[in-house]
RNA sequence: GGAGCAGUGGCCGAGCGGUUUAAGGCGCACGCCUGGAAAGCGUGUUGGGCGCAAGCCCUCGCGGGUUCGAAUCCCGCCUGCUCCGCCA
């Protein structure tokens, strides 16, 4: 969301912003808006004061048995005019905040140009993708002759696009979530958080999601809605607040189920569970001050890359270009781990720096300590990781020719101590 | 799901149609007092918006309504609590 006195201030900078997007100038038509509802605000604000001043001029004259008819005739006429001005004025500023409501983020100045995935800038690269004397097979096929991945159960129960995991893979799975959420929590500062999946349209609002990405969400027939990420609800913990900025950062990470349409994704990745309408994630959200905002996407950027570097997983870094940055966000990093049954690198989080955007959307304010002004946190948010696809990832990368997997050492200890997953 | 009660400032709490520009208390900040502190005394203490400014407007859970005038009366919603029923 945006704030129309910035753009009284810049318009030519707001427009800017908008162009690297591909987007039309708007700051004409919203300055236009601003302008006559601030008219309406000015001479609404006259009438009442009048009102105002008439009521209690009335109740000392009937108090004092004196007439008052003129001041209540008086009174009648500006009620009626003051209806008209609240009933413009609400017209006009309900235009203006749907406008800005539907408005993308302004990309950070560093952010590529570009129109699409094929434009993301690599920032570096970890590790060595494994080497095979023999052809690595995908997740899907590994899984199922395992016989412990079972998308034909899962497609029964649910349809398309969900997986039921059994036995030995199915606790590698809960094994990841668990690693996960102890390395974010003890090695980097977050505070553990559970919450609902389920929430209600002013929490998603708040992040981004609605209005504009409703198709990609799942909605309740009570009219509430199932989270397509923790960031909706780590993020919306403060909102309506003002916070101390002693108090900031504030970093929370939970792990949660997320739910996604995939409404525009038909035929993408239908194969395995790459892209699954539920699925596991350990999400890392922040809360700091204006300051403090960009520096710690750097942070959060390694709390994610610490988990793979401790999986012995490579990956690379990318920067997301206007085309492809999300609607909310100023600066994406992607991370994308190597799939050795696919041979290529896929994203396994993203980690995002919203700047105020979502502060104020949600009314997430800050305060320094002792003084009266507010100002607008800055909010962020990645995963670390996403835990379905760490799943993928760890089985490709650490398969055998005869079909079974490698406990990493790390995930022993969550594994019961196994060393290697086998058919069962 | 049924029945009832309640939401007031950072917190507690009074007010239930007109000097309420929300009493009183606690907490907090500053000042006086003191060798220093406590106590005491005094002052301040929600958040927004409009305006070049002086200043004004809104804000008693949220949104409507009644009235010349609403924290106060009416309706809807949200939240919390109590009892009953059901339930992991």
């Amino acid at each position: 969301m945006f704030d129309i006195k910035a753009i009284r201030d810049n318009p030519a900078a707001f427009d800017a912003g908008l162009a690297r997007r591909g987007l039309e100038p708007r700051s004409a038509d919203l300055l236009d808006l601003d302008a006559r509802r601030r008219a309406l605000i000015t001479e609404a604000q006259e009438a009442q004061s009048r009102r105002n001043a008439a009521s209690k001029d009335i109740g000392r004259a009937k108090k004092a048995g004196e007439d008052a008819q003129a001041l209540i005739d008086e009174v009648a006429g500006l009620k009626t005019r003051l209806a008209e001005l609240e009933a413009e004025r609400d017209r006009v500023e309900t235009q203006l905040t749907e406008a800005l409501a539907w408005l993308p983020n302004t990309p950070a100045d560093d952010v590529p140009d570009g129109a699409d995935e094929n434009d993301n800038v690599e920032l570096r690269r970890w590790g060595t993708p494994a080497a095979f004397d023999f052809e690595p097979r995908e997740h899907f096929a590994l899984g199922e002759a395992l016989g412990q991945m079972d998308f034909e159960a899962a497609a029964a129960l649910s349809g398309s696009r969900f997986v039921v995991l059994k036995g030995a893979l199915a606790r590698l799975e809960r094994a990841l979530g668990q690693f996960m959420l102890d390395v974010q929590t003890a090695d980097h500062g977050y505070e553990e958080v559970t919450t609902p999946v389920l929430v209600r349209e002013d929490a998603l609002f708040g992040t981004g999601q609605l209005p504009k990405f409703a198709d990609d969400l799942f909605r309740t027939t009570d009219d509430r809605w199932l989270i397509p990420t923790a960031e909706v609800t780590l993020t919306n913990l403060h909102r309506e607040q003002i916070v101390e900025e002693e108090s900031l950062p504030r970093r929370y990470a939970a792990l949660t189920y997320c739910f996604r349409s995939e409404a525009g994704a038909a035929g993408r990745d239908t194969r395995g569970m790459i892209r699954q309408h539920q699925f596991n994630k350990v999400e890392l959200v922040s809360v700091t001050t204006p300051e403090a905002g960009e520096a710690e996407q750097e942070r959060k950027v390694g709390c994610a890359e610490a988990i793979l570097q401790k999986l012995g997983l490579a990956y690379r870094v990318v920067s997301l270009c206007t085309g492809d940055l999300g609607a909310t966000m100023r600066r994406t990093y992607d991370i994308e781990v190597w799939l050795a049954g696919q041979q290529r690198y896929r994203e396994i989080s993203s980690v995002s720096w919203a700047g105020d955007y979502q502060a104020r959307r949600m009314n997430l304010r800050c305060r320094p300590k002792g003084e009266r002004e507010t100002r607008f946190c800055h909010t962020l948010n990645g995963s670390g990781l996403a835990v379905g696809r760490t799943l993928i990832a760890v089985m490709e990368a650490y398969q055998a020719a005869d079909g079974s997997i490698a406990v990493p050492e790390v995930l022993k200890p969550y594994m019961g101590g196994l060393e290697r997953i086998a058919a069962s």
